[in-house]
DNA sequence: CGACGCATTGACAGGGCTCAATTTAAGTGG
DNA sequence: CCACTTAAATTGAGCCCTGTCAATGCGTCG
């Protein structure tokens, strides 16, 4: 799996608060360590949906993809999670399974703790806790959004949307434009957007003689980021 | 408002878990005693999207809808919730906005606290912490899988899901089948399940005709739950 | 260079939305 | 208790967005 990116380019400045933000560095420290790491490559499984919860996870270096898997072969791509961001918080209950499935992409790097140790931390600290709880929160509220958008907006709106959305959280800074860090297929988008590859490639070969994107091989640029963000807000083409 | 339902009828058993469940009775007395009371009646709005979230709130009496409005007049209905269910988590947080708008359904009576009240509760009692994560990580799974459904399923069957999933949260068993337990008009159903009142409509009667359903003005009942789980599961109409 | 996987494009059809016209049922006032 | 009002529900007709399927092009890698 290659790198198509240059490491040169700056990433977005992105709001904090994944991962161990808001406690003290010393005590991230020492939670990383207590950490145990493995590596994957593209494509495996970290843990998979209706599996009993048993560990949490952080990724260290590289990505993971958190989908849900319908029975009749469709999937549902929530979040692309990079390094610094944690997943599973379920694991901190027993008695429940993994709501979603984790794939690497490229090769990827993650610290895993299993349930005896998270309580032991976040009994040790409270502001863990909260924080953790804001993450989930705040996963909760995103949800919703798309889940209205799903419900109330056309593809093409929807498809606007999320290419911001995975820009803000995974873009980095081109000459071209902004660039989406890692490799996205049409059909991971339409996973994303809840609609078929097709869609998705009638829509960005529009918008590519828009001049709004530029797209190549699981490659996508955004060039003009503005034009797509009013065509998200409006869904109108005006 | 009419009362719809028979007092008499039972209703139906379901898993605990909302509320103040996971701490000991007597704090349970203490913490609804130091809550302010408030009563509403149909339709009010007890606190609306976008505003900034100051107050937790729990049912006492009544049902409170949740939904997330679309600026294109369109809403999407997450929940509707009872007596000993609590809603809006976020006000834990400062800086953050409701993410739903919540209606009142017929005269309802809330306990409300405020974010200061709650931090020192959640301090005091670590228990309910873990609690409150607990049941905002149940929510964020509902949502996830009602997004999948709701991105790879045809209308028919989320709302079989649909009635199906209100059916267990608010059923009531009586001489003809499960009826639901307040007034839900073919609108609501479809704004929880992303249609148009119109589909639902026919989807009811044709069900009815099959003898899955009974249904009249605003109200519902699930007269043959076995077919209706089956075609749930399948889509299918054999 | 050949092969495999991703992407493109066209033709077609169907699920479900839109809109309009009625019908039914509940609530209200005399 | 009945006429009147109002809102919910039903039903039909038409069409459009978008999914389905098939054929082809193209970029990458062994």
């Amino acid at each position: 799996m290659p790198e198509i990116l240059d490491p040169q380019s700056p990433r977005l400045p992105r709001p904090a608060l994944p991962g161990l933000d808001g406690v003290s560095p010393q005590i991230r420290q020492a939670i990383l360590a207590s950490g145990q790491s493995a590596r994957l490559e593209g494509g495996q499984v970290l843990f998979r949906q209706d599996d009993p919860a048993r560990r949490c996870y952080l990724v260290r270096r590289g990505r993971l993809k958190l989908v849900k898997l319908h029975e009749q072969g469709k999937e549902a791509v929530f979040r692309y999670i990079g390094p610094g961001e944690i997943t599973a918080a379920v694991a901190v209950f027993k008695e429940k399974a993994y709501p979603l499935t984790a794939v690497a992409i490229g090769d990827t790097e993650v610290a895993g703790w299993d349930r005896g140790t998270i309580m032991a931390l976040l009994r040790q600290h409270p502001d863990l806790a909260l924080h953790l709880l804001q993450v989930v929160v705040e996963r909760l509220d995103e949800v919703q959004t798309r889940y209205l958008e799903l419900s109330a907006e056309q593809v093409q709106q929807r498809l606007a949307r999320a290419l911001l959305r995975i820009m803000k959280h995974s873009g980095r800074r081109t000459a071209e434009g902004i660039l989406i860090d890692f490799p996205l297929s049409r059909q991971e988008l339409a996973d994303y957007t809840g609609t078929t590859l097709f869609t998705v490639s009638r829509t960005l070969s529009a918008w590519e003689k828009n001049g709004w994107v530029a797209s190549g091989r699981e490659r996508i640029t955004i060039t003009d980021p503005h034009a797509l963000v009013k065509f998200s807000e409006t869904g109108e083409t005006d």
